[in-house]
DNA sequence: CTGCTTTTTTACCATTTGGTAAATTGACGA
DNA sequence: TCGTCAATTTACCAAATGGTAAAAAAGCAG
């Protein structure tokens, strides 16, 4: 009868919009740079503006923060690979796919990193959402990218292997990008150097 | 007069050498799952068989043990790419090379999570490894595969993302594994098919 | 302004965690 | 066999951490 989910009761008021916003502004920040259990309530509560038992006035508590995070960003990180559009000229919408991910990359490094420490650490809370969501949409877009190639559109490769190497090439950026940043000084935008040499190495391949 | 080193004093006896062994074993187990601030003393003690007090009987601290890893690990990583042979057939060496890191992928998947987590969270430990052993490394293999594209050897593309991308796509099977088995469940050894899949890709990519 | 609800603060807890001191046991050469 | 040093256990800490209860303050409809 009651809906025990995230929003409480009825209609969340002004107030509650808004804190509930800069909470998961704030876990966003501290969860992405130390993982779920390296990130602590006062860090958030801090990054805030908060107090910390105000936060668990919002939320039932560090897991719900997280869980709420981690559902919110799915959507948006399904949202490229969606756009893919089976009538579209194959070897284009592959590549505007690569471009909206690296993109995402640049735009988005905060959601890549909590998305690369959830799976890192086994995806212990996030399984059910890759079960039910990324896997149809991994199996509906593997399909189409058969099709494409059996009607020799495209070469011929493992569409799976395929799909795997746009999202390793392109979230390195920001998952690593520690290390990106150590290797290559002085470079004020490294993402736009990557956004040419990424279509080219996926036309190559994929060029008949 | 006396160092403060790992190694305590003059010879390990062999005692010092079994625990020590157990206890980076079981701390690689426990970091490359948990990270460095989710992983417990406890964990690790309880892994190696051994109680935590006599865990700091052979290492200073929590951050000891880490560190420790993280060094030995390095070389491990950098030796595929040291390999690399300036003097070799260009396509071949790059390939070889590619190969050499997907197996490393399969081989050692706790290594390459270790480095994952460290680098996700900014290299806080790693930093000056970075600096002094991977990027001088780097920077000589970057002139010697930007010398086979002067030659004409291979196509131009910039190397340093030819790299990053290499890196990427292999580690993505080890750093990813819980992502990469639900989306591919039943198979038995998915990295058989990445390696193939890389080879077309870095193939194609390179081939004039 | 008044009374009621929502929001925030204050003051605490119980547990976990990295770490230590000192006592105890074990190894081993003389 | 004994004495000495290395290794291990026992018994603790202090700080950090997730979380709670209840009082105080702030909003707000009438």
């Amino acid at each position: 009868m009651s809906a025990e989910n995230a929003a409480p009761a009825k209609k969340p008021s002004r107030i509650q919009l808004r804190n509930r916003k800069k909470i998961l502004e704030a876990a966003l920040d501290v969860f992405s740079q130390h993982g779920y259990r390296g990130a602590t309530l006062d860090q958030i509560a801090e990054q805030a503006g908060l107090s910390k038992p105000n936060i668990l006035y919002y939320f039932d508590g560090k897991e719900a923060i997280h869980v709420t995070l981690l559902s919110k960003l799915m959507e948006t990180w399904l949202d490229p690979l969606h756009e893919m559009d089976p009538n579209g000229e194959p070897l284009d919408e592959i590549c505007a796919y690569v471009r909206r991910k690296i993109r995402m990359s640049r735009q988005f490094p905060r959601e890549s990193r909590l998305f690369a420490n959830e799976i890192l650490q086994g995806a212990p809370r996030m399984a059910p959402h890759l079960e039910s969501d990324l896997k149809p949409l991994f199996e509906e877009k593997c399909a189409v990218i058969r099709e494409w190639m059996k009607q020799g559109k495209i070469n011929k490769v493992d569409p799976r292997h395929l799909i795997f190497s746009i999202w390793a090439t392109t979230q390195h950026y920001a998952d690593f990008e520690a290390q990106v940043t150590v290797l290559t000084p002085g470079e004020k935008d490294i993402i736009k150097g990557a956004e040419s040499y990424l279509d080219t190495l996926f036309r190559n391949l994929l060029t008949p």
